[in-house]
DNA sequence: GAGTTTGAAACT
DNA sequence: CAGTTTCAAACTC
């Protein structure tokens, strides 16, 4: 999603990442997208019965085409794009936030699309396995589950680790290959000291005959009002009391979506940094790729804060930092503690 | 690979 | 709403 469809007017200035400049502007979250991989991670399917035109299909509540799939009598097809709407709209008719994944059209948000939007209801799999949803987004049961002998609220044991499924190891042989360029890109709107709404667009690649990079154009935009949708920041973001103003690199924003779990994003500066200390190939790896940001968990409360701090050291990112959760409202500021980092100091 | 289990999605 | 059926994936053997 780029802002190609404004007139981009000014200038283009280029500087690191690593030297945070923002302001204490609101800060609007855009997403990362891997270049080399579609957003959400690609699905596949075998329906036999629904045609993929329910949400029994992944890839249908995904959103996606069905491609390499081994579905039958498959309609989810580019070529059938009419059927595919028509299903959507019914479908969404019956549950409005059926296919809610994105957040304002930017953020992909931890759960898939049409799932799981109040929390699980398991009543056999103590929510230890992937029949759970929590548990196959690798999150803790939250309020809004109404599960049954539930051994995945973070009490007795350590969040959630669904085992990845086997096929595409995260890191494995393929030492001979090229080290395949990777860019991560994100959007950013904010307003600049004169009041004047700026687009940030920031990438940062790894890998290709460059080795490590980072850059960040500036256009000035009409209104990012129309492209951020309904999450768009508040004109006056409420500061946390007493947080200073420079956050930019510690700063967490959690969106609290109308019901059930709280998303946690980045900000920008902290994912583009991490992205060059570890780098991209690792962030990826460890499921960060599109700050799907489930690989790290959710928080509802104060008190699951911790058990997601507790969750940085294992993802290999790092030591990680405190997590203070300084209220939980609609909105929310996740903030290190001064002089902490969520990543290993280079 | 076949058969079972599971819980969301769909249906009544 | 609740109860039931359908569905495709997760799981077991
Ligand atoms: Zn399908
Ligand atoms: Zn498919
Ligand atoms: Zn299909
Ligand atoms: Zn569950
Ligand atoms: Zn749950
Ligand atoms: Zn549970």
């Amino acid at each position: 999603m780029s802002y190609s469809g404004h007139s981009i007017v000014t200038d283009t200035s280029q500087q690191s990442l690593l030297v945070p400049e923002m302001p204490g502007d609101a800060v609007k979250l855009g997403d990362w997208r891997d270049s080399t991989t579609s957003t959400g991670g690609p699905k596949t399917c075998n329906c036999k019965k629904s045609k993929c035109l329910k949400l029994y299909c992944d890839c249908f509540a995904a959103g996606q085409s069905c491609t390499n799939c081994t579905c039958q009598n498959c309609s989810n097809t580019a070529d059938q794009k009419d059927a595919v709407e028509e299903m959507r709209e019914q479908i969404r008719s019956r549950n409005l936030h059926a296919f809610d994944e994105k957040i304002g059209k930017h953020y992909v948000a931890a759960g898939d699309a049409g799932k799981q939007q109040g929390g699980c209801n398991c009543k056999k799999s103590h929510c230890r396995k992937k029949y759970c949803e929590c548990f196959q987004a690798g999150v803790n049961c939250g309020q809004h589950c109404k599960c049954e002998g539930c051994h995945n609220r973070g009490e007795h044991g350590p969040p959630p680790k669904p085992k990845a499924p086997p096929g595409m190891p995260a890191v494995k042989a393929v030492p001979e290959a090229k080290p395949a360029e990777r860019k991560l890109t994100r959007q950013r709107s904010m307003r600049d000291s004169a009041g004047r709404w700026q687009s940030h667009t920031y990438t940062a690649s790894i890998g290709g005959t460059e080795r490590e990079s980072a850059s960040q154009q500036t256009h000035h935009i009409p209104h990012p009002e129309s492209a951020m949708g309904s999450l768009s920041v508040d004109e006056e973001e409420p500061c946390s009391p007493g947080s200073p103003s420079s956050l930019s690199e510690a700063e967490m924003t959690v969106r609290h979506a109308s019901a059930p779990m709280v998303h946690i994003l980045f900000s920008l500066n902290f994912m583009a940094e991490l992205a060059l200390k570890v780098g991209a190939q690792k962030m990826l790896d460890c499921g960060l790729g599109y700050m799907e940001t489930a690989a790290l968990g959710s928080a509802d409360s104060d008190e699951a804060a911790p058990a997601l701090q507790a969750r940085l050291p294992a993802s290999g990112l790092g030591a990680g930092g405190s997590v203070i959760c300084t209220n939980l409202q609609d909105r929310v500021t996740l903030q290190l503690k001064p002089g902490q980092q969520l990543c290993a100091p280079l």
